[in-house]
DNA sequence: CAACTAATCAATAGACTAATTGAACAGGGT
DNA sequence: ACCCTGTTCAATTAGTCTATTGATTAGTTG
């Protein structure tokens, strides 16, 4: 029958936008233009490649219909065509992490020791909020993502520049630490050398677009 | 810094998992699995591939871990890993078919005219289910979905058999077919045919897997 | 045990695809 | 005009992907 050709275009089409993701690089895009939109040089530096090459797999993602542009003066904004499309990343990061051991084992050899310590869940850190409860936010993320939203009262330090900035936080707060997800190393790195120091630190599961996505407050202040 | 290289490889096992579902051919595969476990013989004749060609791609779809096996007998049953592999299907496509107007024209050109009529809504029909409405639900999909589990009181009628079976059905109540879910035809091809002899029918919102998905109930027997 | 069935494997042809780089180009700002 | 930021192009290099064929393995049946 006709139908089959028919039919197969449909799923290659989907199958389109599978193979926007299936890239590494192209992942790693996602997970950060998840945080806020950024401009091409910018994410070039994020995920360490030329400008050049990092617009060709912009292009990639947004001829597959997943993030979408904004000019601004000279330059062009990127950031994803939906909150959806969040979703699909984190699914897919769900499925692959449940299925594939490979999965844990290199998180594991990126993001150091997983889990010595128990993270603090989004919940449990809403709720400290709410009650005025002593606990210090670090926005562990590079400042532009910050701008672009943050957990309330959350401070902003990038991992880069935390060392030389300790002196700015308070000994007697426990502090929690969070970044991009729970694939991003900065916030694990920040309760490292937090601890390190003498603070008392955890990490927040997740991360800015988790908690955005349970529905809980964002400030953009 | 060394980080990058971990990082890279991190990513590139979740592209892994993406890349297994960049072919249409094996989306298709995955969709039919939504509804069941089948051998590679019944796949093969479902997505229109040789026996050997449709081994190779469920063996993609395997190492990524998006599908297990069973072996009975002579034969192997596959099946999706997951509930959740259904979901990254279900978000993938949900991605596309907001974002790619192609999506919408190929669905068209495949289903037909597509929503000439309100589909009845998974929660309209339950409800009517439960009280006791007259209404016929029909399954279009092949016998072995249909055993693999089913609506409450669903009658099967694959779809290459509803012509000459019409007699089986009363003609005083509303017909509501459906099948694999929103891309797959047998319950649009039901509904046109049943119009045609007269019938009053509608199809459902989505398919079985959606109607699962949502934990409404599916019966075996 | 031989014959048979279902599925997988191995090897391969052929056709494309993908990632990347450097240079040219375009749009907007100063 | 000239600079900046991105995009596009052309070219290179290195695969990858699909589908096919024929051989092979695992399991069943007479």
């Amino acid at each position: 029958m006709a139908d089959r050709a028919a039919k197969s275009a449909l799923f290659d089409e989907f199958a389109r936008a599978a193979k926007a993701l299936a890239s590494g690089r192209r992942i790693e895009l996602v997970d950060v233009l998840a945080n806020g939109e950024r401009p091409v040089e910018a994410l070039a530096g994020e995920v360490g490649l030329s400008v050049a090459n990092t617009s060709q797999h912009l292009q990639v993602l947004r001829q597959a219909g997943l993030v979408t542009t904004r000019r601004q003066g000279t330059s062009v904004h990127y950031r994803l065509a939906a909150p959806e499309v969040f979703e699909l990343w984190r699914v897919l990061r769900t499925v692959a992490a449940s299925r594939l051991a490979e999965v844990e084992r290199l998180a594991a050899t990126y993001l150091g020791a997983r889990d010595e310590l128990e993270p603090v869940t989004r919940q449990e850190l809403a709720r400290r909020l709410r009650d005025g409860d002593s606990v210090l936010v670090l926005d562990a993320r590079p400042a532009a993502e910050h701008a672009a939203g943050h957990l309330p009262g959350a401070v902003s330090i990038p991992i880069g520049e935390l060392r030389r900035r300790l002196a700015e936080l308070p000994g007697d707060r426990e502090v929690v630490a969070y970044c991009r997800g729970p694939y991003c190393a900065f916030a694990h790195k920040a309760v490292a050398e937090l601890r390190e120091a003498g603070f008392q630190a955890r990490r927040l599961e997740g991360g800015l677009p988790e908690w955005a996505a349970a529905g809980l407050a964002v400030s953009h202040a």
